[in-house]
Formats: structure tokens, C-alpha cells, sequence
DNA sequence: CTTTAATATCCGTATTTCCGAATATACGAA
DNA sequence: TTCGTATATTCGGAAATACGGATATTAAAG
């Protein structure tokens, strides 16, 4: 289960608290999208991802050879409401340009 | 000036989380009384504190020998709003008992 | 001035985290 | 099958972070 902690651990890094921004704008992104948004190599992206995915901050879906990610729908309330908190400063913070444009069909 | 990243890292450690957590509670809080609370060495409580007082997430006032430190009252509204919703699960994770009891006076 | 108490800083070591090229895996199409 | 694309994982090295004993600093008291 999610710590506050552990929380706080993923989002205390530029790309992963990229990643998180970019995710929580919109349903779903692919990790092609997230690769050209973020201009970094995509095994960072993809380790990130991962590691995002352990704490259980994100959700993924298999579609094909793309996989989709997505922000847990079923997160705890005090992880939803840090998010809320935390992601329009970062943004802003983090120069990100939001929605993230679909590179990938569907 | 405090950066959603830089918050989230003070915040990634069970350590300096905890003494968010016991400041949040409360007015103002001295060193030993943390110290106590938390059952750390005193250089590791204090060199955690010097981390928090540079991202500006504390700030101290000293009183004779003793230092009293209390959650920065200016900071940004995303960062006590982030504060809000982390502190009372944090509470809870790491077991902390509220409020501090003093053990310097005043 | 000397001593004592509270806190901060130093510093060598141990641990964790991050990076990205290389490689592996999963899948669809031919 | 075999190939090509998308993504994940591995791995060795670099960088950042954490630790805590020893020491320095600051201030009150004698």
C-alpha cells in the first residue's frame, strides 16, 4: 500500500514528477507520447514508469505493442488531494506544455 | 523560492516527513523535544532540520541555548495545501504520537 | 574566564539513486 | 517463421544522499 513517504519519494524528481503532470492532464498517454514530451531516452521514461507503477501511483493497459498509462483511478483521497495540490505549481515549475500530443493512433 | 520538487524530496524521507509531521502540529517545537520524539541521534535530527530550513519549509528562533523551530508560515498556498493532505496519513504510517511533550521550558 | 548545556557542522563511510547504452521481451504483420 | 516496432529490463559506473561520532559554536551561568 502507497505511503506518504513513499509518495513523496517518486514525486521528488524532475521526470518522474514530469511524467505525473503530463498523466494527471488528461485519460490516458503512451509512452511514445511521454518519450517525445519529456525529449529524454526512452529507457529513463520507461524506468520511471516503472518505478511509478510499483508504488501503484500509476496504472498501465497493454493495447497492442503500445502500453497506456494512466494516473490510478483508485488512488487514496490524500494521494488524490496532494496531487491536486502538487501538479498545477509543478507544471508551471517544470516548463511542461500540457496536453501531451498524440503521437500514437488511438 | 520552494519548488514542488524540491518539497516532495524534503518530504521522501521517513525521517525529516516526521518532523513535518510533529510541527505540524503545533505552535513552535525545540530541538531536544524532536529529538526525543523521535529517538534519533541529535546530529542527525539537526542536520535533517538545517535541510528543511533551507528549503525554506521551517523556520527557527532561538531562545538563549535552545532553538525552536515551527513550520515556515509563508509558505506558498500548494505547499500547505500539500501539507494538509499528507500530514495526517504520515501521522498515522509512521506512528507518531501528538503532540510532542516538552521537555524544555519554553 | 571556565564550565555546562543545546545545537550545528564536519567528515569519512555506507547506501541509495540515477543514468543510458545494450539487450531482452511482447506483439502484430508479412 | 521472420521482421519491425514499442516497451521493459539489465547492468556497471557515476552522482547524490544518509549516517553518526567527533568536534565546533553559541549562549547562559557561576
Amino acid at each position: 500500500m502507497l505511503t506518504p513517504t513513499q509518495l513523496c519519494k517518486c514525486l521528488g524528481d524532475d521526470l518522474r514528477l514530469s511524467l505525473v503532470c503530463l498523466l494527471h492532464g488528461q485519460e490516458e498517454v503512451c509512452v511514445c507520447d511521454l518519450v517525445d514530451a519529456l525529449e529524454a531516452p526512452q529507457s529513463t521514461v520507461s524506468r520511471h514508469l516503472a518505478q511509478l507503477r510499483q508504488c501503484q501511483l500509476v496504472v498501465a493497459r497493454r493495447q497492442g505493442t503500445w502500453m497506456h498509462y494512466r494516473i490510478n483511478p483508485e488512488l487514496p483521497d490524500w494521494a488524490q488531494q496532494t496531487l491536486a495540490s502538487l501538479v498545477p505549481p509543478a507544471c508551471q515549475a517544470l516548463s511542461l506544455t500540457l496536453p501531451v500530443s498524440a503521437c500514437c493512433e488511438n
